[in-house]
DNA sequence: CAGATTGGGTTCCGAAAAGGAACTTGTCAA
DNA sequence: TTGACAAGTTCCTTTTCGGAACCCAATCTG
């Protein structure tokens, strides 16, 4: 396939990645966390060249992940906001966030640390289960045919049936 | 900055990207952790350019993140495989999996469905805290220096202190 | 009221990356 | 001796990126 009928895969991580998986994206997504909503902050922060973020700012607004909204009229200027299913990309960004703490700091060890505001502790984010809260690694879980799934699709099976799939 | 340059920023997030932020890697990715590990099958599932994957399957494993095994001498065969830093980005996939679930299935709903084996119950991940067990959310969570924090870095601060940072 | 400034882009050019097909290398089997 | 196989590499064309310049409408500033 080509990149850009990744969107029309049978695998949610397929079109997860058709929309946040180009270069860029998920650094404008960072910001975008941080509260930078206007144009030429994101351009300063980033050091991105003007058309390239243009075009990913124009993608991710057409795809849902953030919406344009004036916050000024006379001159109108508009800025970018995450959506709710913007806000749903959080757990992406934090489990990012976690690996390259553990795996690319050097020896000094991470730049920032999180602390839980509830329990107070310096955490990490590990992936549980939504239905019993339990955490999951990649072979907890057993993969099945969904509703969407397409005539023709093969359901992965590996030794266990392993977690990530088409 | 530019993109080859995201590998030095002071951010895991940055860190992290400059591994798995390109175009194809986290879909090379999805197939090992679906076992594949010959080029050949890679290609063939993937349908990428064979330069292309060569050149991913090359930065994965200068990386870290994959290892290059034999399978057989004469003729010499090597696979790959994911190392410990690779199977840590399990996370990772199963969250951009979840979102894709969520917001990039049509009406028919997401193709695959996820089972937890241990409860037994159709599940999504949710980032729970390490320490304590409970669900976070992007305003659950306070950022502070950490150990390998450049003199010059400026904290990132929001109205409530913001969890995704430089 | 002319001219500069600001925010949010678009255009243009050369360099790098991706898509696609063909070619290479080492080994074995027919 | 020819063919097949796995794992690349090369070559050529099309996109995308990096960097700088340009555009434009609506203010500010002198």
């Amino acid at each position: 396939m080509r990149w850009e009928e990744l969107d029309r895969e049978p695998c949610s991580l397929a079109r997860a990645l058709s929309v946040v998986g180009d270069r860029w994206t998920l650094m404008v997504l960072r910001e975008c966390f941080l509260r930078i909503r206007r144009f030429e902050e994101f351009e300063q922060r980033l050091g991105i060249a003007r058309h390239v973020l243009a075009d990913r700012l124009k993608k991710l607004t057409d795809a849902g992940v953030l919406e344009k909204t004036p916050y000024q009229e006379r001159p109108r200027r508009e800025e970018y906001r995450l959506t709710e299913k913007g806000l749903a990309l959080y757990p992406v960004l934090v489990t990012l966030l976690d690996w390259g703490d553990r795996y690319m700091s050097g020896k000094d060890g991470p730049p920032l640390l999180r602390r839980h505001k509830t329990c107070g502790h310096v955490m990490q984010a590990v992936p549980a289960c939504s239905e019993c809260g339990e955490p999951v690694g990649p072979r907890d879980v057993a993969v099945e045919r969904g509703p969407g799934a397409p005539a023709d699709l093969v359901v992965p099976q590996s030794p266990s049936n392993s977690a990530v799939d088409k």
